[in-house]
RNA sequence: GUGGGCGUAGCUCAGAUGGUUAGAGUGCCGGGUUGUGGCCCCGGAGGUCGAGGGUUCGAUCCCCUUCGCUCACCCCA
């Protein structure tokens, strides 16, 4: 035996056993996203590193440390692209889709590659479905785009989801409220964990997320975002939790959510669950408003959302073996016994095959019993046997398997035994 | 990048305070019915006990190194 090859660490294959469920989720995210007036585009997985410097952030740590980024044969650096909304609005920009029309709603879907510390729920290539409303900046655009959310989740199956609010500010009020918290820290540095005081100096909102007790404690009394926005970003948060009031839609306002990418302004939100270990969001997105003008297109306000694929089917596994049965199982086995009788199967197979029934058949010459073992394992509802007696009469045996019945059917009549398999017909 | 846990059959896991042919369940293949699946019974294949080195008469077990997996920190979907 050779030494074996796998797969490196943190990548995963998403096994047949896996990719009905796959394919279920990714249908229904078509079907709701559409119903919103939502459109597909597919982007490229490898952009120019340059895209994600400017749009997620230099001093990121998606930015820095985290990016597959190489060499392309000494000319660009080029990165496989951590997340997805900088390719969408570098080919929305490119393409000058603003010019189409006012709005553009845009949903993707992929892998996106981070090379973090694998663990649960977390991966180095992943998949997300994204979606991306540009050119409105009304807040109930804003809320609209969380119905959808929720929306698909719930019809996903999705038990329990928990959704949180807040608002980050615009340009103009995140200065203020960064020095706020900064004053606020000022002096009190004995009090904190060591990495809160490397976050006083990298990124002090991110004190709020912290785990350790006496940081959080501390915390409490600091001053909360929400008291440092302007009035423009007030006024949007107001109506944007009144539009979700129409909506009837639960949340909770999560001051001390902050957001790992600088392109966010205004509303951010995200979508937890308590079932899926350390890393809990399944969704996440925000307001970006102006991250287009960053990238050098028109000033266009934006906001979107990322779902994780992995973490949403990891909270699916109920529902995993409908899924297999749906897109998996054969509709009918064909049993031969003997060489004619294999030849005429052989035949049989592939012509109700075109025919679209899902056929499958023995090529080992196994024996008959064998042969219904195997049709029982895939779960097909139908067993057609032909042998020596089916020859000599012109006819196959055709047999529920469900129900333990079983006719004769003519080799020829092709659309008789459609009908039957597709439970248009009685067996006899 | 840092720390903890774990590597024995395809999968889930036993095992002996170091001793001769390493086990179970499940899955896979075959038989019990020479033309009929599920349940039951019987049989079979499948393991360099993660890899390398050390201690020892002898190591899957003890020691060192290494690789892998996993969970957590960090970060995020």
């Amino acid at each position: 035996m050779k030494e074996t090859i796998n797969a490196i660490r943190g990548f995963k294959d998403i096994l047949p056993r896996e990719t009905g469920q796959w394919q279920m989720v990714e249908e229904t995210a078509r079907q709701v996203f559409s119903a919103f007036g939502f459109n597909e585009i597919r982007i490229p997985i490898v952009e120019k590193t340059d895209l994600f410097k400017r749009g997620i952030g230099e001093a990121t740590d998606i930015v820095e440390k985290e990016m597959y980024t190489f060499l392309d044969r000494g000319d660009d650096y080029l990165t496989l692209r951590p997340e997805a909304t900088a390719g969408v609005i570098r080919s929305y920009i490119e393409h000058s889709l603003h010019a189409e029309d006012a709005v553009t709603k845009l949903y993707t879907f992929g892998p996106m590659f981070r090379r973090e510390r694998p663990q649960k729920g977390r991966y180095r290539q992943f998949h997300q479905i994204d979606a991306e409303i540009l050119g409105i900046d009304d807040p109930r655009i804003d809320a609209e785009l969380i119905l959808m959310l929720m929306h698909f989740l719930t019809a996903v199956g999705l038990a329990g989801p928990k959704l949180e609010i807040n608002s980050l500010g615009c340009k103009e009020c995140r200065p203020v409220f960064r020095k706020m918290i900064t004053d606020f820290v000022r002096g009190k540095e004995e009090g904190f964990c060591p990495d809160c005081t490397r976050r006083m100096q990298t990124n002090p909102l991110r004190i709020f997320d912290c785990k350790v007790e006496t940081c959080r404690e501390i915390m409490t009394s600091a001053p909360v975002v929400l008291d440092a926005l302007c009035g423009a970003c007030r006024d949007h948060f107001d109506r944007f939790r009144e539009a979700l009031t129409i909506f009837n839609m639960p949340y909770e306002v999560n001051p001390r959510m902050v957001r790992g990418l600088d392109y966010y302004t205004k509303t951010a939100f995200e979508v937890t669950t308590e079932l899926l270990g350390a890393q809990n969001a399944v969704a996440g997105g925000g307001r970006y408003d102006g991250l287009v003008k960053d990238l050098g297109g028109p000033d266009t306000p934006g906001i979107g959302f990322a779902i994780g694929f992995e973490r949403l089917v990891a909270l699916m596994q109920a529902h995993d073996e409908d899924c297999r049965c749906r897109h998996g199982r054969p509709d009918l086995f064909i049993a031969a016994m003997g060489e004619e009788a294999q030849g005429m199967a052989f035949a049989l197979c592939n012509k109700l095959r075109l025919e679209g029934i899902r056929t499958e058949m023995d090529y080992a010459g196994k024996s008959l019993k064998s042969q219904m073992k195997r049709a029982d394992k895939l779960k097909c509802r139908y067993t057609m046997i032909i042998g020596d007696q089916e020859i000599a009469n012109n006819q196959a045996t055709l047999r529920d398997m469900q129900e333990s019945r079983q006719a004769p059917v003519g080799f020829h009549q092709i659309v008789h035994i459609k009908k039957v398999i597709k439970g248009e017909k009685p067996l006899d």
